[in-house]
This record gives C-alpha cells, sequence and structure tokens, in this order.
DNA sequence: CTAGGGTTAG
C-alpha cells in the first residue's frame, strides 16, 4: 500500500525540483510534506525525506529546509548535500561552510556545491580555494567531476580571468570530458563573456548531441556580442525551443536595440502557447518601455494581472520602469505602491522615474522614504537622486548627499561622482565641480560632459571649448550631450564661426546625428548674434523641421532685436506645432506689445482664453534655514511682507541713483508707463532677492530659482542690486545660470 | 531513488 504512495510523492515532488519552484512550488512541497507525515508509516524514508528537501530548497524555502534536517532521525549523505545544495542556493556562506565541515562523509557533489556556492557568489577566489582542496582529498578517494568543471568554469568566468578559464579548458580535455556533455554550455558562456566569441563558436560546433541549454547558451552569447543575425539563424533552425530559447532572444533583441523585433517574437511566443514567467515578463516591459509603447505595455500589465505575476518583484520593478519610461508616473506610482514588498531595484526604478518625469522633489521625498524603509541605497539609487537634486538645482539637498556617498562608502562610483559633478555644475558651484573632478581617479565621457557642460552653463564660453578639446586630446568620446555644451557655449559667446564648425565637426569626424537640441543651439547661435536671415537660412536647409523650443528661439531673438517679419514667421510655426503652449503666446505678445500694437495683444489674449492656454505662472524662490521661501509676482503671502516690500523700496531708489532705468517692455499689458515700472519692480525674483538680503549672512551668496527665464528687467535690476549690495546672487531660471557679481553676470548678458 | 548547467528587473 505505501510503496506506490512513495512513488507518487516522489514524482509530485520531483516535478517541484525540476519546474523551478516559486511560491506554488513551496506550497505543493508543504502539501506533500502533511501527506507524507499523515498517511505513511513512521518514519518516513529517507530518500522521500530527500527528495522533499530538494524542494523546500529549490521553491526558495531554505528555513523550511533547515527544519526539516534537523527533525530527521536519519540522514544519508544525499540529505547533506541536498541541505548543502540548498544553502549555496540562498547564499549562506557561513552556514554552508558550516555543514560541510560537520559532514562526515563527503563526495565530488560536495565539493560541487560548496565550489558553485562561492561562483554564485562572485567568490572566485573561495571556489579555486575549495577545488584545491578536493583536489588533495585522497583518502576519501574524491575526483573531481564534470560538474565541478563547468563550475570552475563559471568561478573562473566570474573573475574574467581568460588564462585561468582556458587552463581549465585544457584540462578539460585531457581527463577526457571531451565530447563537453556537461562543461559545454560554461564554455560556451564563458568564452562568450569574456568576449571570445571565436572560441565560443568553436566549441559549440564541437559539441555533440546539443540539446536546449546548449542552443539557448550559444544564443545569448551571440546576442551579447552583438552578432544578431547568427543568433537570430540559430533560434530559427531549432525543433525543441523551450521557454527560455524564446526569453533569451526577446532579451537580446531588446538589448541589442530591436524592440519591435522582441515584441514580434513575444507575439509568436503567446501564438505558439509557450510558458510565459517573471523573466519574459520583465524584458518584454522594457522593450515596451525603450519604445514608450504605453498601449503595449498595459497589454502586458494586463496579462501579467490574469497569470498572477503582476505583485512578482521582479515583473512590479519592470512595470514601474515602462510606465515611467512611457511618461506615465502616475501609473508607474500605482504599480508601485501596490506591490506587496519593494526591494532596492523597484525604489531605484521609482526614484528614477520621478527624475526622468520632471517630478524631482519626489525622487528626493521616495529617496528618504526608502531609508526609512530600512533600505540602503545603492550607487545607482544614489546617482539618480543626485541628479534629480542637480535638476532641482538643489545645493543643500546635494550636498548632503554627497556626504552620504562619502560616509556609505559610494563616492568611488563613477555613477555617484559624476552626478556629483554635474550637480555642482548646475547649481553654479563651479570651482567644487572642477575640484570634484580633479579628485576622481578616472573619468568617463560623463565625466567630462558634465564638466564641460557645466561650464557652458555658467557661461565661461573659452573654458568650456579648452576643456572640450583637452577632452578630445585624451581620447574620450564626445556624445550628444557634450556638444550640447560646446554649441550653446559658442552661442552664448557669440563664437559664430566656431559654433558653425562644431556642428559640422560633429557629424563629420564624430558621426553624430544632430537631434533638436542642437538644431536649436544652432538657431540659438545665428540669432543670439543678430543674424536672423542666416538663422532662417538654417532653418530651411535643416532636413527636420524645428521643434517647439527651436521655434520660440528663433522666436525671442526676433523680438529682442525687433525683427516682426521673421518673428511672424517663427510664430505662425510655433503656434502650429504647439497651440497649448503659454510661451508662444507670451513671445509673441511681447512682440506686438513692445510696438504697442495693443489690438494684437488682445487679439492673442483671446486666443489664448478660447484656447484654454494658461500661462505659467513665474516663480522663484529661495532656500533659508531647511525652508523654502516662496515668491509670486506681487506677492504679499510672506510674513515678513513688510519688510520685503520696504527693502525693495529702498534699493529702487539707490538703483535709481546708479543709472537703472526700467525695461518696461518686458510688461505685457497696456498700461501707463508708470505702472509698468510698479509691477516690473515687484517681479517675484526681486522679492526673492530682498528676502535673500535681508537674512542670508554677508559672507554667503544668495541663491536663487526661478521656473521661468529671467526678464530682462529682473537681469539688469539684479546687476545693480549685486554692485550696490556687494553681495553674489546666484540665479538658476529655467534654461541656465547666472552669477551677479559686483554689477556684472558670468552670462555675459545673453541668456 | 534523491544532487549539478543556460535567462530576468533599476
Amino acid at each position: 500500500m505505501s510503496r506506490p504512495l512513495c512513488n507518487h510523492y516522489a514524482a509530485i515532488l520531483s516535478s517541484v525540483a525540476t519546474a523551478a519552484g516559486g511560491r506554488s512550488g513551496a506550497h505543493v512541497a508543504g502539501a506533500v510534506h502533511c501527506l507524507i507525515l499523515r498517511t505513511l508509516p513512521h518514519p518516513p524514508p529517507v530518500h522521500l525525506l530527500n527528495h522533499l528537501l530538494t524542494a523546500y530548497g529549490k521553491s526558495g524555502r531554505h528555513a523550511r529546509a533547515r527544519g526539516l534536517f534537523d527533525a530527521m532521525p536519519h540522514r544519508n549523505l544525499y540529505t547533506y548535500n541536498a541541505l548543502l545544495t540548498t544553502l549555496a542556493h540562498a547564499r549562506l556562506l557561513g552556514d554552508m561552510e558550516a555543514l560541510f565541515a560537520s559532514m562526515p562523509e563527503r563526495d565530488a557533489v560536495s565539493y560541487n556545491a560548496l565550489i558553485a556556492g562561492f561562483a554564485g557568489a562572485n567568490l572566485p577566489a573561495r571556489a579555486a580555494g575549495a577545488y584545491r582542496t578536493l583536489l588533495r582529498e585522497e583518502d576519501a578517494g574524491v575526483r573531481p567531476s564534470r560538474i565541478t568543471m563547468s563550475s570552475m568554469v563559471m568561478a573562473a568566468s566570474a573573475l574574467g580571468d581568460r588564462a585561468l578559464g582556458r587552463q581549465f579548458h585544457c584540462q578539460i580535455l585531457r581527463v577526457g570530458f571531451g565530447a563537453y556533455a556537461f562543461v559545454g554550455s560554461p564554455l560556451v558562456d564563458m568564452y562568450a563573456k569574456m568576449g571570445l566569441i571565436g572560441y565560443a563558436k568553436r566549441v559549440f560546433d564541437e559539441l555533440e548531441g546539443k540539446n536546449v541549454v546548449m542552443y539557448n547558451t550559444m544564443i545569448t552569447g551571440l546576442l551579447r556580442c552583438k552578432m544578431v543575425q547568427e543568433a537570430r539563424q540559430l533560434f530559427e533552425v531549432m525543433t525543441d525551443r523551450d521557454s527560455i530559447t524564446w526569453t533569451t532572444m526577446v532579451t537580446g533583441l531588446t538589448q541589442n536595440g530591436l524592440e519591435s523585433e522582441a515584441l514580434d517574437v513575444f507575439r509568436r511566443m503567446r501564438a505558439q502557447g509557450v510558458a510565459i514567467d517573471q523573466y519574459t515578463f520583465g524584458s518584454i516591459l522594457t522593450a515596451c518601455g525603450a519604445l514608450s509603447a504605453l498601449e503595449q505595455g498595459k497589454q502586458i500589465h494586463a496579462y501579467t494581472i490574469r497569470t498572477c505575476y503582476d505583485d512578482n518583484i521582479f515583473v512590479g520593478s519592470a512595470l514601474v520602469d515602462m510606465y515611467s519610461k512611457c511618461r506615465s508616473i502616475i501609473l508607474a506610482e500605482t504599480v508601485f505602491w501596490r506591490m506587496s514588498s519593494r526591494n532596492i531595484i523597484s525604489w531605484t526604478a521609482m526614484i528614477v522615474g520621478y527624475g526622468q518625469n520632471g517630478c524631482s522633489e519626489e525622487a528626493v521625498r521616495a529617496f528618504s522614504e526608502m531609508q526609512r524603509d530600512g533600505i540602503e541605497p545603492d550607487d545607482y539609487t544614489l546617482g539618480s537622486v543626485i541628479s534629480s537634486c542637480a535638476n532641482l538645482a538643489s545645493l543643500e539637498e546635494g550636498a548632503q548627499f554627497h556626504c552620504l556617498a562619502l560616509v556609505s562608502g559610494l563616492m568611488p562610483y563613477i555613477t555617484v561622482s559624476n552626478a556629483l559633478v554635474t550637480l555642482y555644475g548646475k547649481c553654479g558651484s563651479i570651482e567644487d565641480a572642477h575640484r570634484l573632478f580633479d579628485e576622481m581617479p578616472f573619468h568617463d565621457q560623463v565625466s567630462w560632459t558634465a564638466l564641460v557642460s557645466g561650464y557652458a552653463q555658467f557661461g565661461k564660453a573659452k573654458e568650456t571649448i579648452d576643456l572640450f578639446e583637452k577632452m578630445l586630446s585624451k581620447g574620450v568620446k564626445p556624445d550628444g550631450v557634450t556638444f550640447i555644451g560646446v554649441l550653446s557655449a559658442c552661442s552664448r559667446a557669440g563664437f559664430v564661426e566656431k559654433g558653425r564648425s562644431y556642428f559640422y565637426s560633429m557629424q563629420k569626424d564624430h558621426g553624430i546625428v544632430p537631434v533638436d537640441d542642437h538644431y536649436t543651439c544652432m538657431i540659438d547661435l545665428y540669432s543670439r548674434s543678430g543674424r536672423l536671415k542666416e538663422a532662417e537660412e538654417f532653418i530651411k536647409k535643416m532636413p527636420v523641421r524645428p521643434d517647439a523650443i527651436g521655434w520660440g528661439t528663433l522666436l525671442s531673438a526676433c523680438r529682442l532685436r525687433g525683427d516682426m517679419e521673421i518673428g511672424k514667421w517663427a510664430a505662425e510655426n510655433l503656434l502650429e506645432i504647439d497651440p497649448h503652449n503659454p510661451a508662444s503666446y507670451v513671445l509673441l505678445c511681447s512682440m506686438h506689445a513692445a510696438k504697442g500694437q495693443w489690438n494684437e495683444v488682445a487679439q492673442l489674449r483671446r486666443g489664448m482664453r478660447d484656447r484654454q492656454v494658461k500661462k505659467e505662472p513665474g516663480c522663484s524662490w529661495i532656500k533659508y534655514k531647511n525652508k523654502v521661501h516662496i515668491f509670486s509676482a506681487d506677492d504679499q503671502s510672506h510674513p515678513f511682507s513688510k519688510g520685503i516690500y520696504e527693502k525693495l523700496e529702498w534699493l529702487n531708489s539707490k538703483m535709481v541713483e546708479e543709472g537703472y532705468k526700467p525695461d518696461v517692455s518686458s510688461v505685457l499689458h497696456d498700461v501707463a508707463d508708470a505702472d509698468k515700472v510698479h509691477m516690473l519692480s515687484h517681479h517675484s525674483e526681486k522679492l526673492a532677492i530682498a528676502f535673500g538680503l535681508m537674512f542670508v549672512p554677508q559672507d554667503m551668496p544668495i541663491r536663487i530659482v526661478k521656473n521661468l527665464r529671467v526678464c530682462v528687467d529682473c537681469h539688469n535690476a539684479t546687476k545693480f542690486i549685486s554692485k550696490i549690495t556687494g553681495r553674489d546672487i546666484l540665479v538658476r531660471d529655467a534654461v541656465r545660470f547666472h552669477k551677479f557679481s559686483n554689477g556684472l553676470c558670468s552670462c555675459g548678458d545673453f541668456w
């Protein structure tokens, strides 16, 4: 009676073990465990309990496995090996070593578990140590098996040690695992990871009786080495593809930038009824994110819900990432908070998502929440939260993260250092940025670009160009972002010819295809120096039409120079592309207002109202004693409002004494000039500066942040204020950075 | 009659 029952249980348990478990595996194991205890005579046969031990281990229940092991009245070598493997798999290396030491006897399998544990935990040196012990274990008659060799090959692969890898390959050939039955895949994998795809292919070709795993490994290697065509061919000739084969193709195609093809493969996979698991979902969601394919992404999200994968930590993180890449940050948030648990990856996905969707404050807040949750950031997380601070131009918070980087030991990571260089550059602390850069032991493309852009934003054109040339001479390749820094520096300094030659060299010498931002820089380059006709010709010769920012750049230059003809052309195009952008109306209004054409202004205002376009209200803010003080124009809500206006009053009279003349062309209302002057004097920026003058200690610069561009009058006034008060005033506006000192601005009056 | 290999997320 109990014999067939026994076999039945064993069969169930081994199916749990080979199906690589998961949550349901653990449930099945638990259920069978109960059945064994209830229906079989006590004690149950050891081999059955060993089976159970393995099933628990495979489904991630190492504590259960441990408990069962401790409760077992009889244990054999298999029992020990099963637990040893479980501990190795769970990376409980201390327990693993202790168990190994306590074993009454050991065989090759015991050593293999030990070696695989070390190799998997990225401790190849310890794996090699275990291998040497195995070779010395002569009295027990234990010899390395082919599995030992394959584990060692994986250790060599993890070490990236080509010599060691070749050595093991030779040993394998010598001891006669010649047909590579089990060692073949790891060898192929190792060579591919080392970039020696030729060797990998040779090993693969020599394999006899290739199974799915071998094919899968080869396809992975080919895709890793960007040999997409060969991978495709191999995939198509396979007759017995499994779920991993398909997933490998989806992943590899995505990683090679062929996301649409990945989606096709995914569709074929579903059509053929291939099992889809967390790996597949993770990859296909990455593909959707890269394509910004929100609809496809949503469909796949629905599919994850139907298959109960939506709460899986891998799939959940991938969903958060997909939604934020599709610019649906609310959906990303919803998924994130619905997950029953969150790890460092999910938190980082959320933080990066906030940052990339312009929600920098939320990114910083989420970072603190993560820390409160007891999760320590890694280099990736810290780098991205610092980038968010950079976008906020939040020097205080950024500096706190600088401290965190120092105490947490994450400073040496290049992502962290690069983010800090960017932060200091964007916050106008270009000296700090440069010092940090000098302290870095190694600079990559991003580090150089961060510093180049920092100087460019600071308006230091000559330094920007010198630095860029130095970067080239060091053999560091610039990318599109680097050139945006260089071109914008040229444009701000009025280096038209230089900028033009960099633009052509970028395409010819560096093979970089210009994108909208580069074209905008070029339009800016011409129009800023008043060469509006050339800007017009440039636009007409462009292979693409300018985007809204490009047209806006031209339009604002036309406004400055009073060129109605080209200005009209720019405005028409701008309104066509972006009829809901308040900036286009504001610019057009200000052009007409400057000429006193109030009828046109009124018409434009009507147009705005009809289309329900609202001008983004300008505001400026200043941080003082960890509190942000926000001001809007004419704002009287601040508790110190009275003092602020008194201070402004005083400043105004001083400024006038020094020769300040209000620039009324910035006012878009048809009112008397005296009223315009009054309106100007209460711009949000001036309120924030007055507050800063009252509270920020004398020897500290006053740091203002502004959501729009600085207006002409405020820019002029701030120069006067810096001279009168002898204070340094740093203003970060929507586009760039201004440092006012002793009556001059770092931007050289170009912005 | 039990143990070992290949793929995933920021």
